[in-house]
DNA sequence: GCAATATATTCGACATATCGAATATATTAT
DNA sequence: ATAATATATTCGATATGTCGAATATATTGC
């Protein structure tokens, strides 16, 4: 269920919907699916998808907490793929679309990360 | 043609051929498709199409010699993908198709890069 | 119970990837 | 020129991936 392949693992980074939503994750610590769709301003279905994939690939863990269901690396992912996803977030990080994803998500309102529970 | 673009660099990843190929490359710095396809033990036009698929995204450059074609690591590759190579290789070589792969590669005879020109 | 919100899933259409088989090209040697 | 070898490409079949649209599920608050 959770356990990483090497297959799954390098699928998951070939779609750039993914890696915005790896490198955000990544960046923020946790996430869930409202500031992602949010950030990437796509259609919540397609985000909900995508993260299916990352996620059975072994490479992020969820945390439901009410509605909410947060996104982080999952905590045994080895320490090559940790250094992987890290030289990728190096290598893209100058793009214009994980700016702009940045961007957006900095100005979101009501964010449920930001409101105590 | 060359120029290594993100997209690219992780589509060529994706592939399990792809990623042998890469890392006895990688272990032999420079490899012909000869070598290639026999210590992968599969035919021929595919390496070749994957290969193609690898040199496209910028990753590999390839050195002509008389009939045969070698292919070698793209020499102005950039820091993060070497790194992302070096700990796909880390991550990765302990399977036993990339062992299997080294090993015919090393009972092969007639190998060219073996004999002087 | 009902409505509202957050997330996940299904479906069919369409695009892309991969493959084996056959063929083409290019180089070398005779 | 012909044959032999190394590599690349084309073709059609099949599989896989991605998408939008619609729908399902699950939780919370009333």
């Amino acid at each position: 269920m959770s356990m990483l392949t090497e297959q799954l693992f390098f699928e998951a980074l070939s779609d750039e919907t993914r890696r915005r939503l790896l490198l955000l994750i990544m960046k923020q610590d946790e996430l869930c699916v409202c500031e992602l769709f949010f950030a990437l301003d796509l259609p919540q279905p397609k985000i909900s998808r995508h993260l299916a994939v990352i996620r059975e690939a072994g490479i992020l863990a969820t945390r439901k907490e009410g509605t909410w269901v947060y996104y982080r690396l999952h905590p045994q992912l080895p320490l090559w793929a940790i250094k992987i996803l890290e030289m990728m977030a190096q290598g893209i990080e100058h793009g214009n679309i994980y700016h702009q994803d940045a961007k957006r998500l900095g100005v979101m309102e009501n964010r449920p990360s930001k409101c105590g529970i």
